[in-house]
This record gives C-alpha cells, structure tokens and sequence, in this order.
DNA sequence: CGATTGGCGACTGTCGACAGTTTGGAATCG
DNA sequence: CGATTCCAAACTGTCGACAGTCGCCAATCG
C-alpha cells in the first residue's frame, strides 16, 4: 500500500504500539469472558501465546490495571478484576457522580448545536437496537453519555470517565444483555435531553439519577442472578 | 544531575519495588520543580542516574503517567506536564464534583466516630502549620480530604480522588506556598465539619464549593501570577 | 539567501536471558 | 493418616542489547 493511498481514504498512518494492540487483545479477552473473574494471568504466556516479548505484555497488563480491569499482585502478577455487587455499585454510584456534574455544568452552556448532535447520536443508538451486535449497542450508549461530559469542556472530567468506562464495559458486559429496545432507548434518552433544553438544573439532576438509577438496578440485578 | 547524586552516596535499593521507588523520586522531583514544566524525559539518562535499567524507568513513568503528571508521545517519550490555568480549573472542577458527592452521601451516616476523626485531624493540621515544612502542611490537608471521601466507603471514588490528588499536589506545589496559618486553616475546615454535623446536605454543599472555591482562586491566582 | 535533502546521533520499542521468589506437590516425619 | 518440610518447576523483576525511528545540523540545490 502507498502512503498516497493511505492518506487519500483518510485513513492515518498507524504502525500501532504492540502495547496498544496487546491491550486491546486483552480488553477485548477480558470483557468477553475468555479470561474468568479472578483468573491469574502468566506472562510469559500471554507473551508466547500473542508471539511478542514480555515488555509489551507487562505494560498492556499495567495500563489496564490502571483502568480497573487488573489487578496487580507483588511478585505474584495480575489477576482479572472480579467484579462483586458492592464494587460495581460503587462505579455506578462514581459515574452518577461524573454525570450530574457534567450535566449541571452543560446546562449552562447547552445550545442547539450540541442538542443536535446528542439527538443524532440517539438516532444512531435506536438504529443499532435494531439490528447490531449488544456490544455495538453499549458501545454507542456509552458514546452518548461520552458527549454528555465532552461538551462540558472539562479534559479531565472526561478523563475521568474515560476511566470508569472500561469497568462499565465490563459490567455490563457481565450480564451478556441490554434492555436495548428502540423505544425504551429512545424515550429514556430524550428525557434527558429535554431536561437539558428546559434549562432547569434540577430537572437535569432529576433525570440524570432516574437514567443511571435504572442501568444500575439492571446490571446489579443481573449480576446478582448470574 | 541530582539523580546520580541522590542514589550515588552508597544508597541501596532492595526491599521495595523498583518501579515504586522510581516512581517516588520522579514524582518527587517533579513536585519539587527539579524537572521543569515540559521538559522531555529521557529513559536512558534516568536509567543511568538512577542505577536502573530502562524498564523499570518505562514502568514508573507510565505509571506517572497515568496519574497525570507525565505524558507520552509515541516514538518521543515522556514529557513533565505542563498545567495551564485551564487545565488547573479543570482539575480543581473535578475535585468539586468528587468532594460534593461524598459530602452528600457522608452526611447521610456521619456519626461521632467519624466526627471525632475529622477533628482530630484539623487539630493536627493546625498543628503542623505552625513549624513544620510547606510539602507536610499539603500532605495533612489532603489526608483531610481524603478522609472525607474515604468515609463514604466507595473505594471507586477514593480511588479518582487519588488519582487527582498527585495532580494537585502538583498545582499547589507549583505556587510554592500556601495560606496556612492555623486560624484560617481550623475555620474553613470547622466549617465544613458543623455542616456536616447539622445534616444538612445544602450547607453541605455551600461549604465544599466555597471551601474549594477558594483554594481553587488562590491556586489559580499563584499559577498567573508564576 | 532560502528551501530541501541527506546523514549523524540519540532515543524509543522490543527482545531474549538471568536471578530471586513463589507455588504446588512429593517426600518425610510424628 | 495428617501435618510438615523440602524441592523442582514456573514465574516475576530486572537487565543489557539490537533495530527502527526521530530530530537536528550540515551540505546541496534552486
């Protein structure tokens, strides 16, 4: 392949790190349940099993135990975080947190630009209900919820949530299903964004907590019967 | 270089990690402004001041990283952050959204024990303002802080706190002093403490926005006028 | 004289190897 | 037969080395 060529179709020239793509592997091993809760993962065989040296793996394995999706036992190596009720409230009850703030904040500066775009990304999410794969479907849901905090403007807030993200991912992953039907997607989301246009902080606190109050209840629930 | 002078008098490293120990003396030499705002890290040089091999270097410094305090470019290496005042606002913005929620959910089960305990601890940092060094006044006021959060026993949101905190150490080291004769430092966190104690989520939340308002102000004073 | 190209040096990404530690089970003892 | 000790295998922490890449500076060209 050229480099014009690459350029033309837009696409950037990525020689990715091995670290990225090992990290990416195991997130992607991790969330789907290839590695069990708590499972102690060797090095030397991940690094035998993926054919690269043991660097890149120890450095994949230390970004996602800063992600939460790790965790790192001295001179014993890293374990799949296991995830109990109690945590995963705790994320829960963390994001809910991120989210007030961010929409108390974007309440402020909501304007028709940033309503459009939210609207067409819960356009895209009722499409995808309809025919995508689950994973697609939080995938996008988590893109909303990611605008939500970016339009604030606060790279850190975003960080923030950035973080928490992958342990979402996992937790709700964990469950193996969404409650992702177009309406239920659709109405639970444009009360949100009505909250937002009405310009009444309270009313966005309002809908924020019944929003995330209800994937809370969902995941914790399914956790607790699987 | 001060690095071969910390660790060249002799000084052996065994008993902890490595990567911990690099990790402290980079952490500390960035708070204390040894490496300048910017300036670009390189892995081989710290290696040999230190008397390591890269890796344990490369692991220290993405943990850094992950805290913040350092950032990469791929194929350039590691990079001392640099704070603008946008990023600090951010940063303290952040703070407030962690410390408001853990006021509302603290005020909920707070009781003598933990009452006892915040106090015992605004004792202790009046205590401190008074002969010990700027470095330890920061330390016990955010072990106050950190109580706080800790007391609502969401180990996720300690855990963000955390992770910011070595940014605002950073922050407030970068000004160099701080506001902390006793009587200022025992009113503003009393404050916080009778709000507490009265139950009242509202004047909870007034007393966490104006305590960190100004904190906040004087931090991003400092920073324009460095 | 300004812009471009080529080469040099330094650095990062990656690798294989060694040493000390942990682990699980076999061998031993009460 | 159960508990303890000891040993070998496997693993992590650490190291030095090599290759590809990047930035800088000089040499070249218009």
């Amino acid at each position: 392949m050229t480099a014009s060529k690459a350029f033309g179709s837009g696409m950037v020239i990525q020689q990715r790190n091995l670290v990225e793509q090992v990290a990416d592997f195991l997130t992607q091993a991790i969330i789907s349940q290839q590695f069990a809760p708590g499972e102690r993962l060797s090095e030397v065989q991940l690094a035998r099993d993926l054919g690269v040296s043991r660097a890149p793996v120890r450095e994949a394995a230390r970004l996602l135990e800063s992600r939460g999706l790790l965790v790192s036992q001295p001179r014993r190596g890293f374990f799949v975080r296991a995830l109990d009720a109690s945590e995963l409230n705790d994320v829960f009850d963390l994001r809910l947190c991120l989210e007030r703030h961010a929409l108390a904040r974007l309440v402020e500066t909501y304007d028709t630009d940033k309503a459009q775009a939210l609207r067409r990304q819960v356009d895209l999410m009722c499409e995808v209900a309809l025919q995508d794969s689950e994973s697609r479907k939080i995938e996008e849901d988590l893109v909303f919820h990611r605008m939500l905090i970016a339009f604030t403007g606060n790279r850190r807030l975003l960080k923030a949530f950035d973080d928490i993200t992958h342990e979402l991912r996992l937790c709700i992953a964990l469950i193996g299903k969404t409650h992702a039907d177009p309406d239920s997607i659709a109405t639970s989301h444009w009360l949100l964004l009505d909250a937002l246009a009405s310009g009444d902080a309270e009313r966005c606190r309002e809908a924020i907590d019944y929003h995330i109050g209800v994937a809370q209840h969902y995941v914790v629930k399914g956790i607790g019967e699987a």
